[in-house]
DNA sequence: GATAGTATACTACAACTGTAATCGATTACT
DNA sequence: AGTAATCGATTACAGTTGTAGTATACTATC
């Protein structure tokens, strides 16, 4: 399998940004995005886009005067690979303990709960 | 409450054996246990354990010639502090569909499950 | 007392991050 | 044609991290 890059906190933001549009994206439309949910600069966020370019989780294409950027890595990659560095780190990578301690979170409400329960029923055979 | 200070990946090494030793130990001790986990070299993990200090996340007491390390911050406040920034930046800060995509895992056993499902069951009102 | 062994402290250095300013090329407007 | 606006590229700079080497101070030994 492909392996995928560390994308830091900051860069983050800009591979979700590109996740949520299905369509390849300008770096404006990005910055546009960012500016919304954060006070980056611009040219801050074009910093983020070229440091993804260079690490390859995203690409782009020339489209006349400007690029247009896509991803070339899934959320789903990168939500498992993020997700098991932190399950090692912090968990040893136990995967039971790290559950147990999220589903005594105080924020979960009943129809989370019931959901949830849900879900593990449909995993017993 | 006490702000947890960002602790990395190798440092968190360094923490989880001065966690697991109930007794305060020394620098030496520290090393003794990582050299069998890890392969760094002992002014490897000396650093590690003097940023540790200036983070104050490590305090310690001369004992005679050598100096004696206790943890200043739980294990429990530390997982507590990065499983929310990991939730954060992954997800948004959504738990529920955090649990979703981990309960989905293939490496729970039937018994994780059952008491996943009992542990659910008690925050049923 | 000179020397060798330790312990901690200081220094090193490159890669990654957060946060941007400036430069150079191109285009659009006057 | 000259000038301003715009886009991506390059440069900046300090803080963190991984990974250690060197220096300094103290102690135990010969």
């Amino acid at each position: 399998m492909k392996n995928i890059p560390n994308i830091s906190d900051a860069e983050w933001e800009v591979m979700k940004i590109c996740w949520l549009k299905s369509a390849p994206c300008t770096a404006n439309e990005i910055v546009k995005a960012l500016e919304e949910s954060t006070d980056w600069k611009p040219n801050t966020i074009k910093t983020l886009i070229g440091r993804l370019v260079k690490k390859e989780a995203l690409g782009f294409k020339e489209e006349g005067r400007v690029y247009i950027y896509y991803p070339l890595v899934t959320e789903q990659e990168c939500i498992q690979a993020e997700s098991k560095s932190f399950l090692t780190r912090v968990f040893g990578g136990a995967l039971k303990p790290m559950l147990v301690n999220f589903l005594k979170d105080e924020k979960l409400s009943q129809d989370d709960i019931e959901e949830l329960k849900r879900l593990l029923e449909d995993r017993k055979e």
